[in-house]
DNA sequence: AAACCGGGGGC
DNA sequence: GCCCCAGGTTT
């Protein structure tokens, strides 16, 4: 890359001077790199930031991570989404602890080994808790990048993204290159933005093809998504004599494995949402219902669909509730049900119910 | 290579 | 509404 030494430079002392003081940076350990990584996956660390006080307060060392219940884990990850994560970082301290006697890996091939671990954060942990000469490429780094060398190559496509790790390993210093990454991200988080870039204030802008042609928000070039489809989902809210609430617990191979939920399903053809509701109880769980009032529907999107949630208080006609796939049921009292990990449209139903959500 | 996997914030 | 985020795994 051209200018590679003077962007370098220019990264290193912007960095020292606007770095946010975060506070894996504060208290910086292997165990805490790690964490934060997991944590930051396709997460913005605002977002993630209460989180990780979260974790390291509740599990200040790998070894309390994997000796904690995973339900556990799942019900201090709740909310932040990608479940596999947490399910991941249980499975993976356990290895750690095993395998490599509670000290975080410092070689390549095994923390890739490592479920949840894959090219990007097994590059972040290396440079940033080892100092090792390892070129990360996350979102930031594709933005800067691809506006610095105007790449006209479709970022979605593995092609380009080993031209770009190319193109980071080419700009990578001997010196430091943890904080040259980290500089990287930074930028690309809080000046070379997505959209309207703070162009005027960026120490690189005066090596960025983009900016002198003024295309800046060309960059990165990227196919489209597809549009996302929309499914009804009806579930019951099936209450026992003595006030219990049944909940079943979602299988690990599923979306949002791990999580406890109202039972129910996604309407089928034509039928009404009322005769989902019947229909998925019997199907899941081998109980007719008479399905009554509806809540407020709930409207909710995730990334490669969307659902409108309808919750109706349902009561139990024939038969005991048993799981066609072995899925765990539990009757909870109201003021049990936020011990346990729920997705968040599911949550979102808990107002109207009379339960305390917890938080 | 492409699909799948959450949730939230910014515009 | 749409886009994107300190990506990884599975098919």
């Amino acid at each position: 890359m051209v200018h590679q030494s003077e962007i370098q430079q220019a990264l290193a002392d912007w960095f020292a001077v606007n770095a946010r003081d975060l506070p894996w940076r504060r208290a910086q350990t292997p165990y805490t790199t790690y964490l934060s990584e997991i944590l930051l996956q396709q997460t913005r660390v605002d977002q993630g930031l209460p989180y990780y006080e979260r974790f390291v307060r509740l599990f200040p060392t790998i070894q309390d991570l994997a000796i904690a219940p995973r339900d556990e884990i799942l019900k201090a990850w709740e909310g932040l989404g990608y479940y596999s994560r947490a399910r991941n970082l249980h499975r993976a301290a356990t290895e750690i602890v095993e395998r490599f006697d509670g000290r975080i890996p410092d070689q390549e091939n095994d923390l890739k080994s490592l479920p949840g671990i894959g090219d990007y954060t097994a590059s972040a942990i290396l440079s940033i808790a080892y100092g090792q000469p390892f070129a990360v490429v996350d979102g930031n780094v594709i933005r800067v990048l691809s506006r610095l060398t105007t790449f006209a190559g479709d970022v979605n496509t593995s092609a380009a993204r080993r031209q770009l790790k190319t193109l980071a390993t080419d700009l990578l210093p001997d010196d430091n290159p943890g904080a040259h990454n980290e500089a990287l991200m930074e930028l690309g988080a809080l000046v070379c933005s997505p959209r309207s870039p703070s162009c005027e204030i960026c120490p690189v802008s005066k090596f960025c093809g983009a900016y002198s042609i003024g295309r800046q928000e060309d960059f990165p070039v990227k196919t489209k998504k597809r549009p996302v489809p929309h499914y009804d989902i009806a579930v019951g809210i099936i209450t026992s004599d003595d006030s219990r609430i049944l909940i079943q617990k979602r299988l690990d191979t599923e979306m949002l494995g791990g999580l406890w939920e109202f039972p129910g399903g996604k309407r089928e053809g034509a039928e009404s949402l009322k005769e989902t509701c019947a229909r998925e109880l019997m199907e899941e769980l081998g109980i007719t219902v008479d399905v009554g009032k509806a809540l407020t529907p709930v409207k909710h999107a995730y990334s490669h669909f969307k659902i409108t949630l309808h919750g109706f208080y349902c009561t139990i006609e024939s038969g005991e509730p048993e799981s066609d796939a072995g899925r765990q049921l539990d009757w909870v009292v109201k003021e049990n049900i936020s011990k346990y990990a729920f997705p968040s449209a599911n949550r979102m139903l808990f107002d109207e119910l009379g339960i305390d959500s917890g938080d």
